[in-house]
RNA sequence: GCGGAUGUGGCGGAAUUGGUAGACGCUCCAGACUUAGGAUCUGGUGCCGUAAGGCGUGUGGGUUCGAGUCCCUCCAUCCGCACCA
């Protein structure tokens, strides 16, 4: 009798499900270990085979540390608010939560035939009020913080106003909007009003007017990580700039915290290098230059202010304030027309021309502090008004973009470092800026002879004494924007006065999503919660009508899961001081410098508060890679609907063609299939090899259109889901990508089979003897047993399937059927293979479940030997093997080696240099 | 342009610290059982060669008794970022 998988998994899925044998429960006898996946946006299309990839990894990685005695936390949830939902609710009125409701469910059965050991009752929806309650109390909390650069965390708004009063902001020192300077007798002699519009520019979650993503196609605005190359990453769809007033979260405060958290965390090099760069560190100098005939300055950052001397001309982004104001009248036609096109041109025009240079002279001068020359003042795109202070000095001779636009504007070029063993020259000679990282100065005033890096510091010492700069790190990390002009998401507790924000009373949340008639915007522009009837106050006060955006709800949400049933806290502190944070995070690495930057932050906040004992979320965290897919191609000579197999295709000019992946067995074309496949081919006539038709093949992103998905609700109906946990375990490295081959699933399949035959006769009769185990199935049990740890431990999942395969391939050699061995590999395999373990596991007599056991323990006497068979080489090429004891001392080796017959076929008449002899190693004779 | 990664049989991959390259599996080949096989089992399967043997981890060089592994050079592919001053 074959093992039956359909009835033993659905046996032990509902066992499991009504036992609640995964249930976490905390308990400060036992150490915690917190594994996490990132849980998923429940899509229509549902789970192909490369979304449980990680699933499956947390999965065996959760129910090892069980075995090994931890108390784990394994929870699983949806990340419910999203784009998709809506666009569907606009096109058929169906509403979001509808749809959202019916992709879980469907989720959740795929989820539950692959035998996951989740705690399903702490499941949270980002969509749910009672999930989502929190996201907008932690949103009041940032309106109602400030982040204080003295103590270096964020601190009560009242606290700031207690300062306010007693000496305004005179001795603040706070990461904040353009507040300007007040004393104390200002502050009170301020409106209500006018105090609130000051705070404002301190609040962590601060109104503002700012260039953002504007996504007409969406109709909302996006965050920089929701941006690709100029387009939505969702959708695909035009983005432009466009100055509105938003919510934005200020996590420019924790840059520096974010940049040096990373040291702590094992998180994949890449992804931190990821970080690292999107927070975009760099050290230099502000500078002031004042204008000629004006009061105005000119605030630039520089990362080199040693190269202050070859400043030739100064550069503002067309957006810049200043720009209008200091144009000089004969030049204001042109460049008002240049800023007007600069400034419409979609973004991702811009981004295709950089390298085509233009701007326009304003006819304004500066005046540059170190040396008082006037330079013109230039506006031109190749500055971003969203990074420094949207001005730059240009020094041409050492910048390749200053260098590439005053060549292209006949400006002046002025050489200021010369590189150690280099002469100065002419810079009209040169094709490109002269690289200045490191040597001397030159033509640089006081600093002229200093080395790059004591020049800088000498400029900035000089700067700050005539003060006219600074010493100055800046962040290419920009404020979070956090409103959304759309439906399917959180709303803002926040209600408005007079034009003014205020938060609601948290004891009013959760502020539930209204009901809508249409999920589109108002005709007078507004986002689609302005359509909901009495969207107000009590008091009548109108309540915001933006969403919050989708990195809100998942920016917390392992927070929950350690205690999702609180409704008088986010999560109690007990819950937070057992499970203190996630030890293991598995997940993609697209969320790179979104997601996993937010949680970060939000967690860091919520540290500030005294809410959570740990500083950083995710102690450590795996990328899985991701799992192509591959087609088959057919090829269709072109003109014609003829298709010529595989091998012979050069023959013919054809086309190829992708073919549904199910008509095509180890590569074969089901030419019927084919035929009844799609109408247009109908007729199709095949050139035949062998009297088949071979089909070619692609590895690609598994998607639809390219008819090469793979479901694995086909897979488990046909194999199990045990077969199907191991065989994407057995693909390879968890971190590479990989693409899926259905075909290699019969071996893992005939794995399964051989296991169950160990336990099992061909009547299902058990077979399991007490007998003695010898010395030799002790060894590959303990043999397997250290090989099955180790791999788990670093991840190596793939190389562990395989260790189970030679184990049981060995086992059925010895046929050996004894207890002893049995019963500690049912327990080894039971992380990977869950449900046959349970049946094995019960079979031998054990109440369930087998997670309640115990890894077994190694023993290194059972693996010890006391000979070993040596490679032995001559001049490094193996010849040979000869076994010897261990302990044989190193003067008797030579003997050993050279009284073999074979070795004087090697040697020859030349004379042994020497032997090298490396204990358990090797032999090699030089000759 | 900058940053990161990866290159091993027909395919997925293994080799954890410089020490037997190709474990394990797929494919393929041969055989057994069978009315039959797309079931099962046995054996073989890096390349060249009848063999002895030789050659082999993207390329070229180096260190070493010994290199897939360490160092330098170049090439290819993938990913991320990209006028960031």
């Amino acid at each position: 009798m074959e093992y039956n998988h359909r009835e033993t998994e659905r046996k032990w899925q509902e066992y499991w499900a009504k036992n609640k044998t995964f249930k976490a429960v905390a308990d400060r006898r036992r150490p915690k270990y917190y594994v996490l996946d990132m849980f998923p946006y429940p899509s229509g299309a549902g789970l192909h085979v490369g979304h449980p990839l990680g699933y499956i990894a947390s999965d065996i990685f959760a129910r090892y540390k069980r075995l090994m005695g931890f108390n784990v936390l394994h929870p699983m949830g949806y990340d419910a608010y999203g784009l998709p939902a809506e666009q569907y609710a606009i096109q058929t009125g169906t509403h979001p939560s509808v749809t959202t409701e019916k992709n879980i469910q469907r989720y959740r059965k795929q989820l539950d035939r692959i035998g996951f050991s989740f705690d399903w009752d702490r499941e949270v929806k980002t969509c749910d009020p009672k999930y989502y309650k929190w996201t907008q109390w932690t949103f009041l909390q940032f309106f109602k913080h400030w982040y204080n650069r003295k103590t270096d965390r964020a601190e009560p708004v009242e606290e700031l106003i207690r300062e306010f009063e007693r000496s305004g902001n005179l001795n603040t020192d706070a990461v904040c909007g353009p507040a300007g300077s007040f004393t104390a007798d200002q502050w009170h002699g301020m409106t209500g009003h006018e105090q609130q519009e000051v705070l404002m520019n301190y609040r962590l979650a601060y109104l503002s007017d700012t260039w953002v993503n504007w996504c007409p196609a969406l109709g909302t605005v996006l965050a920089n990580d929701e941006v690709k190359d100029g387009f939505s990453e969702r959708g695909g769809h035009p983005v432009e700039r466009k100055l509105m007033r938003q919510w934005s979260l200020r996590i420019t405060a924790y840059a520096q915290r974010l940049l040096d958290g990373l040291d702590r965390i094992e998180w994949p090099e890449s992804l931190k290098e990821m970080q690292r760069y999107w927070i975009g560190r760099s050290e230099g100098a502000s500078v002031i230059f004042g204008i000629k005939n004006h009061t105005d300055t000119i605030e630039v950052f520089t990362t080199r202010p040693d190269t202050l001397w070859g400043a030739t001309f100064m550069v503002l982004a067309p957006e810049h304030e200043l720009v209008e104001k200091i144009t000089k009248p004969e030049r204001r036609e042109g460049v008002q027309q240049y800023v007007a096109w600069a400034k419409n041109r979609p973004e991702r025009d811009r981004m295709a021309e950089v390298k085509k240079i233009s701007g326009e002279f304003t006819g304004a001068f500066g005046i540059n502090p170190v040396n008082g020359q006037e330079i013109p003042i230039w506006v031109a795109d190749y500055v971003l008004a969203g990074y420094g202070t949207g001005a730059i000095m240009a020094v041409p001779a050492h910048d390749s973009r200053d260098f590439a636009f005053a060549r292209h504007f006949s400006l002046p070029i002025i050489q200021v470092v010369v590189r150690d063993g280099e002469e100065p020259s002419d810079p009209l000679s040169w094709d490109d800026s002269y690289d200045s990282k490191e040597g001397r100065m030159i033509q640089s005033g006081f600093i002229t002879g200093m080395n790059v890096t004591e020049a800088i510091s000498a400029t900035i010492r000089f700067l700050e004494e005539k003060k006219m700069g600074t010493g100055k790190v800046n962040f290419k990390l920009r404020d979070a924007i956090f409103s959304r002009q759309r439906y399917w998401g959180e709303p803002f507790p926040v209600f408005y006065r007079d034009g003014i924000p205020y938060p609601m009373d948290e004891s009013l949340l959760p502020l539930e999503l209204p009901e809508v008639d249409k999920y589109l915007p108002t005709e007078t522009g507004d986002p689609p919660l302005a359509r909901a009837k009495n969207w107000k106050t009590p008091e009548g006060y109108p309540i915001e009508t933006n969403t919050m955006p989708g990195f809100a709800g998942s920016s917390g949400y392992y927070l929950r899961y350690m205690d999702p049933w609180n409704d008088d806290a986010y999560f109690s502190r007990e819950a937070n001081e057992y499970w203190r944070d996630v030890d293991l995070y598995i997940g993609g690495d697209e969320h790179a410098t979104g997601h996993l930057i937010y949680a970060r932050f939000w967690n860091m906040f919520l540290f500030d508060m005294g809410l959570v004992c740990e500083a950083e979320p995710f102690k450590k965290l795996i990328n899985q890679g991701k799992i192509q897919g591959r087609s088959s191609l057919v090829y269709r000579i072109n003109g014609t609907n003829t298709f010529v197999s595989f091998h012979l295709r050069d023959n013919y000019n054809c086309t190829p063609l992708h073919v549904d992946i199910g008509l095509v067995d180890n590569d074969v074309l089901n030419t019927e299939a084919f035929i009844n496949w799609r109408s247009e081919f109908s007729n199709a006539a095949f050139i035949l090899e062998e009297g088949r038709y071979i089909c070619g093949w692609e590895i690609e992103k598994m998607s639809k259109s390219k008819h090469n998905v793979v479901n694995p609700d086909d897979l488990i109906d046909h194999y199990g889901a045990d077969t199907f946990r191991l065989y994407e375990m057995f693909l390879g490295p968890l971190e590479s990508h990989k693409p899926w081959d259905t075909k290699g699933i019969e071996g893992v399949y005939r794995f399964i089979r051989k296991l169950w035959r160990l336990f099992r006769n061909d009547e299902g009769k058990l077979i399991v003897t007490d007998g003695e185990p010898s010395p030799e199935e002790l060894k590959v049990l303990h043999t397997t047993i250290r090989k099955i740890r180790d791999d788990i431990e670093r991840f190596s999942f793939n190389t562990a399937v395989s260790q189970f395969m030679i184990c049981v391939n060995e086992l059925t050699e010895l046929n050996c059927h004894k207890r002893q061995i049995l019963e500690p590999l049912a327990i080894l395999v039971s992380p990977y293979a869950p449900h046959i373990a349970e049946e094995l596991w019960e079979s031998l007599g054990h109440s369930p479940s087998i997670s309640g056991a115990s890894f077994p323990e190694f023993r290194e006497d059972y693996v010890a030997e006391n000979t070993y068979e040596y490679p032995v080489s001559f001049n490094g090429k193996l010849r040979f093997r000869l076994r010897l004891p261990l302990d044989i001392p190193e003067e008797e080796v030579r003997n050993a080696v050279l009284s073999e017959e074979i070795s004087r076929k090697w040697i020859g008449d030349q004379p042994v240099r020497k032997i090298i002899f490396i204990p358990r190693k090797i032999i090699n004779v030089v000759v």
